[in-house]
DNA sequence: TATGAATGAGCATTCATTCAT
DNA sequence: AATGAATGAATGCTCATTCAT
């Protein structure tokens, strides 16, 4: 005679914030693990020990808890970008120190990458939305430094920043994707990546490569649509 | 067995080549329209006026129907690649010419790259695949002119290739994103665009961009890592 | 306990109920705006600055507040019917009446009508609930209008009185559901209805044909299954 | 090593129509006896043996097959109408079929009008759509039989028409309503409903409360609004 | 060769209600 | 009296693929 319905046992009560932030993290990873589309809410939902009407309490649709999972990993790579980048003790550093950063970002979250490529930047509710912003205001870093070094004079004067910046974003892009697609990957962090990137070699050539094109110096004169100037070069070291 | 049907050896296959080309371009069609997710087998076959089973006939998966969409298209794409970069008095002017071709590619066939960035290329299955192996050999003819470039003294000596041919392919399709994402297209081929891609002014930006970095010249002797020469070289190869 | 605070018995059962006053308004607002099944409670709690909580506090169900919401309603259309009634001058006036008030309800208030005929009336609990004895109480005035009138010798002897009833009510409804169904309102209150309600003529000609059938008169012998009396009454009942 | 998946065992292939027919009797007989809400796609599928999908192929959505159920249900009852019309001596005559036959469908399917009340005419896509355009036709067979006494002198020459046809039908689902409310069922038809409907006797009230009101004779001189018209009349047996 | 009927797995989302604080 | 975090059940629908005819 006695219920035969078990008695409901609630999650324990927490604040907001931290319920937040605890379903954040295990979307992360789940999303990171099994890609966006295989992940059941149910599944977060479970490994937090809760049920999925608490997901929703917090994030109106899957969607949207996969858009903060990003907004939140933009956020970290911000970071002390600011600060760093005045560090620099020239242009083409600054440069460097973005791409280098970048390419760190990559390795360690190959499948972050993934998941902005594939399910968001490719959708139709990206233009516009808070993502997009911030991933505007991540490459503009880039344009700032271009445009920076052309003021200062250790980059030419006609260069199309906004090609250059897709240039570095998409070369690194289109240079890591085998590594990107074949990361695995624990708790969001990289694990093992078929054939590890080599960041620091390859921000290296990055740079010189780039910067071999924009940093200005006496151009071989047939080639060179632009006019070599004299100017004092004491950065580009 | 006996029949008195007079035997029409080829015939058969001729009507099944046509009926293959029929449904791929059916399917090109309406992947490029509505996606691939978005597309049904079954619309496929309403277009043709034929059942889901006869695609079955010809195709095992819908994915494999997508792949062989995107096969045709590379195919289209190698054309003349081979002469028409013979054509070229210089290395940079082939150079030119693969940057040129490939964004006019994209101008027009925004949805086929979509689908190459969607749906193909951040798949498990894309490594190994034919569709792969031609996007490989479609990267490598700028490999090739890159180090024919080289050989031939236009290029300088220690240039990572690879990375180049990422900068180059991966910064193009950073650059279009916004294009490809927004374009309206119709039979496959693109109507309007948002923006328009303006072509040959990229290109020439581009190549511009890229040259000034890889062309051999006089370069800043405490940031250039390579010997510049100076001999002016008549750009053939 | 010895607080300084005077004592205010009745303060509190005041607050209660008008707190209550405000959950049945904001709820029948609601109600009537989104439908029943389409207002969560968790917005007519925040119409109120409260949450949902605080009205489970004062309803135990949503279903219930919606039941008292209706019974509300049917309370203040009861409203000085008696006198109204008694004012009337024949049994046939009295009838006109009472279908001219209910024109004017289901004209004002068509969401209401609404919410009693398809959440309320075709629910089995209706069957014995309070609000299905207020609106036996409330269509029993017509039924006791026609026995008086027969009793008076204004209406034929033979009538079935709750036919005659189900007649007048159900024929209003029927005709009023165009209206019913596309009337769009504002704080429980019709703003437009789709070709307003002409209530005065349409009871008028309810009366007429209902009265036409059931006064006493020389009937066609024929058809007619009722002596037809011969003195004019005048109509005081 | 076998195969732990069953062997995948199709349910019989059936021609289209069959199938649909099958299908709707099932969805037909569940909806009567648990609602349209309360039963589940699955459930009806689970009835036939086969799946949920086969369903799909037939029916876009479920909403669609609760409608194809009621049009089914309302060309049934068009059956010989128009030749049983034919055949009564009057319209007097006509009009009591009409009643007795609608009185009849009522009374053997209760749930069957229950969904057009609940379900259907309280919904927004009923006007404009099929089920809406029948059961115009269906009542508008009354107006025509009240028009047709009209024009033989059988009946007023001013009478409302559609307010009388809602008058009926109106009055009859009113007074129905307990019944229909309450009824039990068994494959769609009514097994035991409480108190049965006596049909006879209902439709022979009904047609006399409604002719006497409106058959053409020597009306009371102080309480009819209508000259007395001493026309011929052959038809009011 | 073509048909087209049948399969069947898979999941986001809502919201009335409870109850610890 | 009020809060608000947590529950948890319940289901319509799609569509690639198969296979009997």
């Amino acid at each position: 005679m006695s219920s035969a319905k078990p008695a409901r046992v609630h999650a324990p009560r927490l604040a907001r914030e931290q319920r937040v932030d605890e379903i954040l993290l295990a979307a992360r990873d789940l999303f990171c693990e099994k890609g966006y589309e295989l992940t059941a809410v149910a599944e977060i939902a479970l490994k937090l020990g809760v049920v999925e009407g608490t997901i929703y309490k917090y994030f109106a649709t899957k969607r949207e808890l996969l858009l903060k999972v990003l907004e939140y990993w933009y956020e970290e790579m911000f970071g002390d970008y600011a600060r760093d980048l005045a560090g620099q003790s020239s242009h083409r550093a600054r440069l460097h120190l973005l791409i280098w950063r970048h390419l760190r970002s990559v390795r360690d979250f190959p499948r972050l990458c993934r998941l902005m490529f594939r399910e968001v930047q490719s959708e139709h509710d990206y233009r516009g939305s808070l993502l997009h912003d911030l991933n505007r205001r991540y490459t503009q870093l880039l344009v700032d430094v271009i445009e920076a070094g052309i003021a200062g004079g250790e980059f030419r004067a006609d260069l199309p920043a906004p090609l250059l910046r897709s240039l570095v974003y998409g070369g690194i892009e289109h240079h890591s994707w085998a590594y990107i697609m074949n990361a695995t990957v624990k708790n969001g962090r990289n694990v093992c990546g078929r054939g590890a990137l080599d960041i620091d070699s390859l921000a290296e050539q990055l740079t010189t490569l780039v910067c071999e094109g924009i940093a200005v110096r006496h151009s071989h004169p047939s080639s060179a649509p632009i006019r070599g100037e004299d100017i004092p070069r004491g950065a580009s070291a």
